[in-house]
RNA sequence: GCGAAUGUGGCGGAACUGGUAGACGCACUGGAUUUAGGUUCCAGCGGCUCAGGCCGUGCGGGUUCGAGUCCCGCCGUUCGCACCA
């Protein structure tokens, strides 16, 4: 008997599938169809990941299920190919990032074909392909032709390390996602996309998608749409008045001071020369204080203009102050400050001994002379004059419309989200379609005196698309903000009918290829159009999209963003682009095993605590605690515990860890292909656990699925018998029809393969075995392991490929056992079960419980007084 | 601090609308076949036990004939957000 040699029928299947093009996404527009996606990855020099394959994976299966059920399936995939490493390894090597990036491109395409994932590799997209690039400067020019793209000379996060400017969401605690390089803020010329324009309906839509709820809460939040006011404070010298926003309109008695953001403009007029100084010294700190700072101060900080404004109600005259807990950035960077009520300005309040006015009350009393916190719950309205005894809502509601006739204030809704600052001064991006007029009575290029007029942007022609990179030899951002492509003067320099021009320098951040490639797979090689109206018809929405919750915000908003202004411009018919996503979860590192010594000697887990600062201490003794790495092997259980063999009074502690090359506990897929094959790969993935979950990899649980995998194989070896199931058999193939068919539309591949390795225990028990059976689980295996399940098919005498194959019906009659086995309790405890046909009746169930000896000695003496009766499930006997 | 997710054997995990907790697999133990095993097959495998049972799904309460599942209050872990007016 031969024995099962993935490394031979693996790429004889990927072959075969690649030659006659098993995965071409059908034409025939009568068939139902379904569009899958995966999240395309960005192909780093790494290679492929362990934690790719998940998801690819399970969109594989679902693909390779729906085409047996009879869709035209759209199952691309691309590369993700702009972005930094390329670009720093050609600053740090001179290859030009074309050619690492299309040496990696072929490195993860060998690695995922690999896996045999089903892909339609005829629309592969490259998003640094010019074709690819053409289109995307093309929705770039429909976004600025719809005013939604503007320029700003606006404080940016400058990362003087990447030599660019990040988006506030690409910062973290004032340090870059990629790299962790310190950030600080700088004015810089910067393209920005009107994206808030679209935050009510990007928030609204939500709606109407099947996305994890975290996901979804996570757009919320990140949009914070916040329904307020926007209140008129005239300033007290005459001079014009003082805007601000509020979500507590109702509050507006509790003023008592007012606070400006030490950017504010009404910094200057409102300071008084007694205060300028102190003011500008505050200002000169504040701003250099980076938001890292600003953030770990726990004392307010604050400054006295001098100036005062008056109350738009009560007439009073009200001080303003500056401080750095106002930020320019949101509302009007200016507020009223109503320390009462809120928990910021009453810190504020209380540390420089402003007053503290009581104007909600939960059940009409006055606490303010109490007060150890701000009062933020709504009640009712005290100490406001005509609204007094108002419920928040409705002080809310009325005091708007008041504000609004007298016109000194209307209803407004602010919101978190920012615009997009879109624009990279790097080199390996997407160049803008954009020029400028040149002033220049000489040639700029030669280093003239120039003058380039931002403020005059031309969009380049369609047909002049796609305006590619000049090719450079030196990939340094510089010095020069204005980015690398500054330096490549004949690129950016040019005369038409006798006038200088200047292209834009800056280029796209690496969102832009993404935000679209879904709409691209739909037509991928159309040159005339981005994507054919037919074809978004046909596809649009992607039915189901997987990746990695990493995306959760950013990608996925930018990318309805775009599509809500190509579905305004008419290039796409439906309101969102992804109807349903998944996130696949982490798969973590191997469990590693660690043992604490304290001055030499071991202690148990439970005597070490995490120091804040790092490190671990002794409970008892308050020393260093120091972890050391264990062996699995060294290890062993011991009751509910992990020891040391050595010394089983030592606890260890079990965890894993987030794979990194540091950690070296990076678990390469290469190797495990060619230790175990790719179908088994593909399964222990599966296997793991749900998909969404973050689990550890294990190289012994690989073994699992192998030796199923070995098994199937040797069943298929096997002589088959034409005759029929016996009875049992025959229910058990239909209910793991059912049960696989009904796990996959859930992705609940983890419970369908442990569904599958039962019909196998069976099958391998039945003599003779049954064509039928072995031919089921066959199909059944094939979208999880194709490559053995093909093989098999072939050796069973059908013609290749199981692909074309229909996937097998079940008959719900025979999903039901001949004999239920049913639960009997007394009083609620387990004592037994009984076997049943399905159907029976109480009385029936009744009379057999009662023969059993355990019941019997329960109910011994005692009066039945109650029957519970789930039917073919439970019955519980109440006795007392 | 706020928000979300999550907690089940030694391990990964199952358990449909409240109804036999631990499916399936790993690891482990015993046995059979084998020259050999990182092979195959069979059996066992939550804890305690006076062998009848008792206890057991992070902890403490509650609802119910019955709770992993529902309700209330805590604790741990993970992930977001963080002076958003």
């Amino acid at each position: 008997m031969d024995r099962y040699t993935p490394s031979l029928i693996e790429p004889k299947w990927q072959a075969y599938w690649a030659a006659h093009h098993t995965f071409k996404t059908p034409e025939d527009p009568a068939l139902p169809k379904k569009y899958v996606l995966d999240m395309f990855p960005y192909p780093s020099g790494a290679g492929l990941h362990v934690g790719h394959p998940e998801g690819y994976t399970a969109t594989d299966i679902y693909c390779r299920y729906l085409r047996a059920k009879g869709y035209a399936v759209l199952h691309p995939m691309g590369w993700d190919a702009f972005g930094l490493p390329a670009e720093q390894y050609a600053i740090q090597t001179g290859t030009h990032p074309a050619i690492t990036t299309q040496k990696n491109i072929a490195t993860f395409k060998r690695q995922i074909q690999a896996l045999g994932l089903s892909y339609d590799w005829d629309r592969e997209i490259d998003t640094t392909d010019p074709q690819y690039v053409k289109w995307t400067q093309w929705i770039f020019l429909q976004l600025f032709k719809r005013g939604l793209a503007y320029q700003t000379e606006t404080p940016v996060n400058w990362c003087p390390a990447l030599g660019t400017v990040l988006a506030n969401e690409e910062v973290i605690d004032g340090k870059s996602e990629r790299g962790n390089h310190p950030v600080v803020r700088l004015p810089l010329r910067q393209w920005m996309l009107r994206i808030t324009a679209y935050a009510d309906r990007l928030l609204d839509d939500l709606g109407m998608v099947e996305w994890p709820d975290s996901t979804k809460t996570m757009q919320e939040e990140w949009i914070g749409r916040s329904e307020g006011a926007e209140v008129n404070f005239p300033l007290a010298d005459g001079q014009g008045s003082l805007e601000i926003f509020t979500t507590r309109p109702d509050t507006l008695y509790g003023v008592t001071f007012m606070v400006i953001a030490p950017e504010h403009p009404a910094v200057a007029t409102l300071t008084t020369p007694e205060q300028r100084a102190a003011v500008d010294a505050y200002v000169e700190t504040a701003r250099n204080r980076s938001d890292l700072d600003r953030k770990a101060a726990k004392e307010k900080t604050g400054v006295f203009t001098g100036g005062y404004a008056i109350h738009p109600l009560n007439g009073q005259r009200v001080p303003v102050w500056v401080a750095d807990y106002v930020m320019m950035g949101y509302g009007t960077g200016a507020i009223m400050a109503v320390p009462a009520h809120d928990q910021r300005d009453f810190e504020f309040a209380r540390k420089f001994g402003i007053p503290v006015i009581q104007v909600v009350s939960a059940d009409g009393k006055l606490i303010e002379d109490d007060m150890t916190e701000a009062m933020v719950e709504q009640g009712v309205a005290v100490n406001s004059g005509p609204y007094d005894g108002l419920s928040t809502a409705e002080f809310k509601r009325k005091v708007t419309d008041d504000l609004e006739a007298k016109r000194q204030g209307k209803g407004r809704i602010e919101y978190r989200l920012r615009d997009w600052v879109f624009s990279r001064q790097r080199y390996w991006g997407e160049p803008f379609p954009i020029y400028f007029p040149v002033e220049t009575s000489g040639d700029p290029r030669k280093g003239d005196a120039h003058t380039i007029r931002y403020d005059q942007p031309i969009p380049l022609d369609e047909s002049e698309l796609p305006l590619r990179l000049p090719d450079l030899k030196d990939f340094n951002p510089g010095e020069d903000p204005a980015g690398t492509l500054a330096r490549a003067v004949d690129w950016r320099f040019f005369q038409k009918d006798g006038k200088w021009f200047a292209r834009e320098t800056n280029t796209m951040p690496q969102w832009a290829g993404s935000c679209w490639y879904y709409l691209r797979f739909m037509d991928p090689k159309n040159p005339a159009a981005a994507w054919s109206r037919e074809a978004a018809q046909r596809w649009l929405p992607v039915d189901l999209y997987v990746g990695g919750a990493e995306h959760a915000v950013l990608h996925l908003l930018y990318a309805r963003f775009w599509h809500k202004v190509l579905l305004d411009s008419g290039y796409v018919q439906v309101p969102e682009p992804f109807a349903k996503l998944v996130h696949q979860g982490m798969i973590l590192g191997e469990v590693e095993y660690t043992a604490f010594r304290v001055n030499g000697a071991w202690v148990p887990k439970e005597q070490v605590v995490a120091h804040p600062e790092g490190g671990y201490r002794h409970k008892v003794s308050g020393e260093e605690a120091v972890p050391e790495r264990i062996s699995e092997e060294a290890t062993e259980k011991k009751g509910p515990h992990i020891v040391l063999k050595a010394e089983p009074s030592i606890t260890v502690e079990a965890r894993a860890f987030k794979m990194s090359k540091s950690r070296g506990n990076v678990i390469n897929p290469d190797e495990v292909i060619r230790e175990h094959g790719a179908d088994a790969l593909r399964l222990y993935e599966m296997f793991l656990g749900p998909l969404e979950a973050t689990k550890p990899w294990s190289t012994t649980g690989i073994q699992g699925v192998s030796r199923f995998l070995e098994r199937c194989w040797n069943l298929g070896q096997k002589p088959v018998s034409a005759a029929a199931p016996n009875d049992e058999l025959l229910r058990l193939l239909h209910k793991t029809i059912r049960k696989v068919g009904e796990d996959i539309e859930a992705l609940r591949l983890n419970t369908a393969i442990s569904a599958m390795m039962i019909l196998l225990n069976e099958l391998a028990k039945a003599d003779p075995l049954p064509r039928q059976g072995v031919e089921t689980l066959v199909r059944l295996l094939h979208p999880f392991a194709p490559h053995l399940a093909e093989e098999l098919w072939e050796g069973l005498g059908h013609a290749p490929s199981l692909q074309a194959v229909a996937w097998p019906a079940f008959d719900p009659a025979l999903c039901v056992d001949a004999q239920v086995v049913v639960a009997v309790q007394v009083g609620g405890k387990m004592r037994g079960t009984i076997q049943l046909a399905p159907g029976a009746t109480q009385d029936e169930a009744v009379a057999q419980a009662r023969t059993l000896d355990s019941v019997q000695r329960h109910l011994e003496g005692k009066t039945l007084r109650k029957v519970i009766w789930v039917q073919d499930k439970l019955l519980n006997l109440i006795a007392g």
